[in-house]
DNA sequence: ACGCCTACCTGCTTGC
DNA sequence: TGCAAGCAGGTAGGCG
């Protein structure tokens, strides 16, 4: 999916130009897009007329808070985009939901591979960015577990741009885990918000070669892990995000970041930094890119 | 805890 | 040119 600065450019767009506008209607074209707890038709019901108060993002989730105090959560993963459409813009056949506003905009929301979900929950739990424990859910009347929006994101790990995200906590969690570091990035528990592109590049930004295991860092190597991964995040926000072939903010133009990515994708092509040529290995099932001097090969265990 | 697999989908690129 | 295989920013669930 677009990772962090992907939707956090996509958040802002939003609150800059639908913050305060209503949903006439909502027209669902693929079902599946419309996760639990409701069914698309009950989903398109509560929807309408609901009036947006404000756009964030949790992890790579767009969050549009309702002004009633519902929070629509948008969850782009490989290929979904949220896009303002003018009134008179073509239809776009790869649009799985479209919300018209009462204004006579659109905000659509496209997905060629329709791996993304949208789910509508009651507001709640949701702990200033960074926060740790999720919400308790509430017992409704039958029974029936109603999900505070909180809950759903309450198996993440920090938020890396927060403040509260220090290198002491890093290392805290690090030392806890004997994982590879490419996977422990990719890991929304361990950190959220972090893919596939932005962990390769911090890596290849820390000198970390992504097989090291978390708990072999010293010192000086957590401190450039952490800075790595809040500097890259940082500059691709400051980019509107790498664009391939799908990615596009609110505005429906793709950002500048990809051609500022120094090894995601450049695999054969030289290091910036010492020339030599970027080598892709597979990682737990993903592509990882990195420098093989730059990014020395973890030492074999000087043991029995 | 960890790693590996499969599934979910469609479209673009690569190699024969 | 044509066609099949391989690849893609993510994550959930299952198994060992």
């Amino acid at each position: 999916m677009p990772e962090l600065p992907e939707v956090e450019t996509v958040a802002r767009d939003l609150q800059r130009w639908v913050a305060g506008a209503t949903i006439r209607e909502a027209t669902v074209h693929w079902d599946r897009t419309i996760r639990h707890p409701q069914p698309a038709e009950q989903f398109v019901a509560e929807i309408a007329g609901a009036t947006i108060r404000r756009i964030d993002r949790r992890a790579k989730t767009v969050l549009l808070h309702m002004v009633d105090g519902r929070v629509m959560t948008v969850a782009l993963r490989m290929t979904g985009a949220l896009i303002v459409a003018e009134p008179g813009t073509p239809p776009d056949p790869y649009a799985r939901v479209v919300f018209a506003l009462a204004d006579g905009r659109e905000l659509r929301y496209r997905d060629t591979r329709k791996f993304g979900r949208i789910g509508l929950w009651p507001g709640g739990g949701l702990r200033s960015v960074g926060a740790g424990r999720g919400a308790r859910s509430r017992k409704v009347a039958e029974g029936v577990r109603q999900y505070r929006v909180g809950e759903v994101f309450s198996g993440h790990g920090p938020e890396p741009l927060a403040r509260r995200f220090t290198v002491r906590r890093l290392a805290e969690r690090l030392s806890r885990r004997s994982a590879k570091l490419k996977a422990l990035l990719l890991d929304q528990g361990f950190i959220a918000g972090v893919g596939n592109i932005y962990a390769d590049e911090a890596l290849w930004r820390a000198r970390l070669h992504p097989l090291r295991t978390a708990d072999s860092l010293n010192e000086a190597e957590i401190k450039r892990l952490h800075r790595s991964v809040r500097q890259v995040l940082r500059q691709g926000i400051a980019n509107r995000g790498s664009s391939f072939s799908d990615y596009v903010g609110a505005d429906g133009e793709p950002g500048e970041n990809a051609e500022r990515l120094a090894v995601y994708r450049r695999t054969d092509q030289p290091c910036y930094r010492c020339g030599r040529p970027i080598r892709r290995i597979v990682v737990g099932q993903r592509s990882t890119h990195f420098c093989p001097r730059c990014q020395p090969e973890p030492v074999a265990s000087v043991e029995p």
